[in-house]
RNA sequence: GGGGGAGUGUCGGAAUGGCAGACGAGCAUGACUUAGGAUCAUGUGCCGCAAGGCGUGGGGGUUCAAAUCCCCCCUUCCCCA
């Protein structure tokens, strides 16, 4: 017997799998689909041992799913477009599509060198003019649905760089993640794609299984709130505008206002405020300038503003109040403006306790006796000093109010969304073209779909300059006009690469469709079954392929309207204690660990090392431990079996029934495990059997075909985890190629039962003995048998007992009473 | 501040109401060896000579029985503001 080479085993049958086109898909439908995806991956440049935590573990799954005699389809692909390769060009000089592809070749190869089902033949760059072409085409169709639309909007800014940056872009207290300058704003027209049609459906998560936190998390991205938007009188000399506008959840409230609050930045601050307050004023809105939203929201703080001598009057009450600026409000969200009732509000109250401004209170708690309150009361309860509301329970008077609002015309029921328009204009080279021309003569003018792909012109320049390269590209920008044939200009933005990624996974389904973006076999493959990837994708690429599919449902494009069935978030694998980062220096590369150990080890290490969704530490140790387990499995399985002659054949019989019980139960935790997704764990129930079996291999009890039996079945249950290793235990044992064509092993339920079980006895809960009894045995016996043990008697003593709990086939606990000696 | 996780031997972790510590690492002892960062065997939560007691971040509760369920607190990570 040869030792254990890895590096052979798995040259050796990556090239056999290449050449048999083994794990080539096609949509034979006498086998029920299975669609599992892996997030992915951006062409950074080398695949770290991140990239292989997400995919080697869902690539184990869709073998195992494979075997279970699943059509799988498990393919893989780049997410090409970006700004590292535009920074490369401008850093290095190299074109970013020449430093893409190299990136891509080295990466396919660190994939191929993982031994992955994947199917090439399916591979989508979305860099590509055949890919991007149908990334144009989406938007052309979004436009045409209404859902794309042009609109001025402020954007990142850096001084520095004079670039625009994407929100990614802005690290920490809003500086540039390049040179730390603080960002600015700026107002440029943009377009967008009205994601807030679909706010409400984007909240539903029904049908499909994804994890709670995703939800939640989608959820309050989408911020719905229900409430009601009023106005306050305002009569003031300097000022055109009459009023004030406010919105509220707590429209059962507004008789509790004793001050209004509006942002610093407010546009009517300045002409408000008094001349005696001017002073103080300005002063506290360049302070408010230099801290950052986080410490303005931030309810450690103590909330600081300023009166500006201007009154406001509630329309409810016909009371003035005072209008204050402070910087806990916003002016980006809401209307910048908000009314204050410190008896119900937290911020509210620590205000007026803090300005001595009056606390009114409008609600009162359950059998309030009139008393100053110590704190915000923000439940519900009985309106009070509301006038004619008075006495309405507080749930009630938020109807009550706003209908009164209405009907004056003082205020209107709003829903309210946090979810702002998707914008996806980039002032970047090295993205998918926005397919719109401008004319003079006939304005937006949208590139007709004949005339697709707009090819990124190969000569720009990657200046930062705050603009697109394109637009310096003369032979790109101008053009005719689709509509009247006379000059005019291209759209010089590109698309966010969030575009490309939002239906990646239908071209995957359609591989080599040109007339189209994709065709029929989309029916057959989607939705994705299983989709896997991080979880710091939940509120952008996941909000975003939900939306498109959403919006392509609505057109009739296609029939479903989740994209992903079910979707599992890998948790992130750390080195040193630290999150891996180039900048840190502790990047774990896994090629030299491949290269060492074999593409098994790091698989199975990868799998073992904790529950896949908790991540963990990557750990020289720990892969050492896996890789000595896949050379006690060589032994194991490759040397010579002989039975041990001299026993008698109740002994022999005894031992085969007791394997195949720990064959079937260890088929049985490995299946769960696996459609679980927790691999951890699987590995430690092959390696309990692999222990089992040294065991039994060495007492010899059982005969040759029990033997070959076992041993068949553990290689198959390896197969999805060490796919190389297993297709040489296949060969070498004799069997026919391949291991990965076989059928998933199945359990008896009735095989894999125990025949005897250890009972634990309890006396009051405390663990005093345990034996071992047939597993059959009647609770009566159980409880007689416990009774006459020694250690049980002992414990027992003449007390009484008064009570016996018996579960079945696991414990007798005797509640006793111990006499008083 | 709000939302969501997590906290178990020396370490990674297992057990989701019923034997705490599976599996692996580390460590210890022994075997083999010229040698060992190899291999094999045995042991390994803590205190105790033992009987026994204690033990899943801390405190309280529910239960015959709690790592697991409930309440309060602490630490820590992620997301949002």
């Amino acid at each position: 017997m040869s030792d254990y080479s890895p590096q052979e085993i798995d040259k050796k049958w990556q090239r056999r799998w290449a050449l048999d086109k083994l794990y080539q898909v096609n949509e034979d439908s006498t086998k029920p689909k299975y669609y599992a995806l892996t997030m992915f991956p951006y062409t950074s440049g080398d695949l770290h041992i991140g990239h292989w935590y997400a995919m080697a573990p869902s690539d184990v799954h869709a073998r195992f799913k494979r075997m279970q005699g699943y059509n799988v389809l498990h393919p893989m692909g780049f997410d090409a477009f970006g700004l590292p390769a535009e920074n490369a060009a401008i850093k290095r000089g190299i074109h970013p599509h020449v430093w893409t592809m190299k990136n891509i070749e080295n990466m396919r190869n660190q994939l191929k060198s993982m031994g992955a089902i994947y199917d090439w033949s399916r591979e989508a760059i979305t860099c590509l003019p055949e890919y991007y072409k149908w990334t144009e085409w989406f938007f052309l169709k979004l436009y045409e649905a209404g859902l794309a639309y042009r609109g001025k909007a402020p954007v990142n800014w850096c001084p520095r760089c004079q670039t625009v940056l994407a929100n990614e872009q802005v690290v920490g207290e809003g500086v540039c993640e390049r040179c730390e300058e603080p960002v600015t704003h700026r107002d440029l027209e943009q377009w967008f794609f009205r994601i807030t049609k679909y706010a409400d459906e984007m909240m539903e998560h029904q049908g499909i299984d994804w994890p709670e936190r995703i939800k939640i998390m989608q959820r309050n991205w989408v911020g719905k709130s229900v409430g009601t938007e009023l106005s306050f009188a305002l009569d003031h000399p300097a000022v055109e505008e009459k009023e004030i506008r406010v919105f509220t959840t707590r429209p059962d409230t507004v008789f509790g206002v004793t001050f209004m609050v509006l942002a610093p930045e407010h546009p009517l601050v300045a002409k408000l405020t008094t001349p005696d307050k001017k002073a103080a004023v300005e002063e506290y809105v360049e302070m408010a300038r230099h801290r950052t939203e986080i410490e303005r929201l931030s309810t450690e703080k103590e909330k600081d503003g300023v009166f500006t001598g201007a009154y406001v009057t509630n329309r409810l009450n016909g009371e003035k109040v005072p209008v204050w600026i402070a910087d806990y409000v916003l002016l980006s969200y809401g209307t910048g403006a908000v009314m204050a009732v410190p008896a119900h509000d937290t911020r509210d109250f620590a205000f007026a306790k803090k300005y001595n401004l009056p606390i009114k209170v409008v609600i009162a708690p359950p059998e309030w006796n009139g008393k100053e309150l110590v704190e915000a009361y923000i439940e519900e309860g009985t309106m009070v000093n509301s006038g004619k509301f008075n006495g309405l329970p507080s749930k009630q008077g938020i109807d009550a109010v706003s209908e009164f609002l209405e009907k004056n015309n003082w205020g209107k029921r709003t829903i309210r969304y946090r979810l702002r328009d998707w914008l996806i204009s980039r002032q970047r080279y090295w993205g998918a073209p926005i397919p719109i021309i401008y004319c003079p003569k006939c304005g937006t003018v949208p590139v007709p779909e004949k005339d697709l792909p707009v090819l990124l012109p190969e000569d720009a320049e990657f200046k930062p300059t705050g603009e697109s390269p394109l637009k310096y590209v003369e032979h790109f920008v101008n053009t005719t006009c689709p509509k009247c044939s006379g000059p005019a200009k291209r759209e010089t933005d590109t698309m966010d690469t969030f575009m490309c990624s939002s239906w990646y996974f239908l071209r995957y389904a359609s591989p080599g469709c040109t007339s189209a973006a994709f065709d029929d076999r989309v029916k057959f493959w989607m939705p994705v079954d299983l989709y896997t990837g991080g979880a710091e994708h939940a509120v952008m690429h996941l909000f975003y392929a939900r939306f498109f599919i959403k919006a392509l449902r609505d057109m009739g494009l296609v029939d479903f309207g989740e994209p992903f069935t079910r979707l599992f978030n890998q948790g992130t694998i750390i080195a040193q204690r630290q999150k891996m980062s180039k900048s840190r220096g502790n990047v774990i590369n896994p090629d030299g660990y491949v290269a060492e150990l074999g593409a098994d080890a790091v698989r199975a290490y990868l799998m073992f090392l904790g529950p896949w969704e908790q991540g963990g530490e990557w750990n020289d140790t720990g892969i050492s431990g896996v890789s000595r387990w896949l050379n006690r499995l060589w032994k194991l399985v490759l040397e010579d079996y002989s039975q041990n002659t001299v026993t008698d054949s109740a002994d022999s019989q005894k031992a085969e029934r007791e394997m195949s019980r720990t064959l079937h139960q260890t088929i049985k935790k490995v299946t769960g495990d696996l459609d679980t997704l927790q691999f951890n764990t699987m590995i430690a129930a092959l390696m309990e059997l692999t222990n089992y079996l040294a065991k039994a291999k060495e007492t010899g009890l059982v005969s040759d075909t029990a033997w070959e039996n076992a041993k068949d079945t553990l290689v198959l249950l390896l197969a999805p985890a060490a796919p190389h290793l297993a297709e040489e235990f296949w060969e070498r044992t004799g069997h026919e190629y391949s291991v990965h064509n076989q059928n998933w092993p199945r359990w008896e339920e009735e095989l894999a039962r125990q025949e005897e079980v250890v009972l634990v006895v309890q006396v009051n809960g405390k663990l005093r003995d345990k034996f071992a009894v047939p597993a059959s045995i009647t609770e009566s016996k159980a409880v007689q048998m416990a009774l006459e043990r020694e250690k049980v008697k002992g414990q027992l003593g003449d007390s009484e007992v008064i009570k016996t709990i018996y579960v079945p086939g696991k414990l007798v606990n005797f509640v006793v009473r111990f006499r008083p000696t």
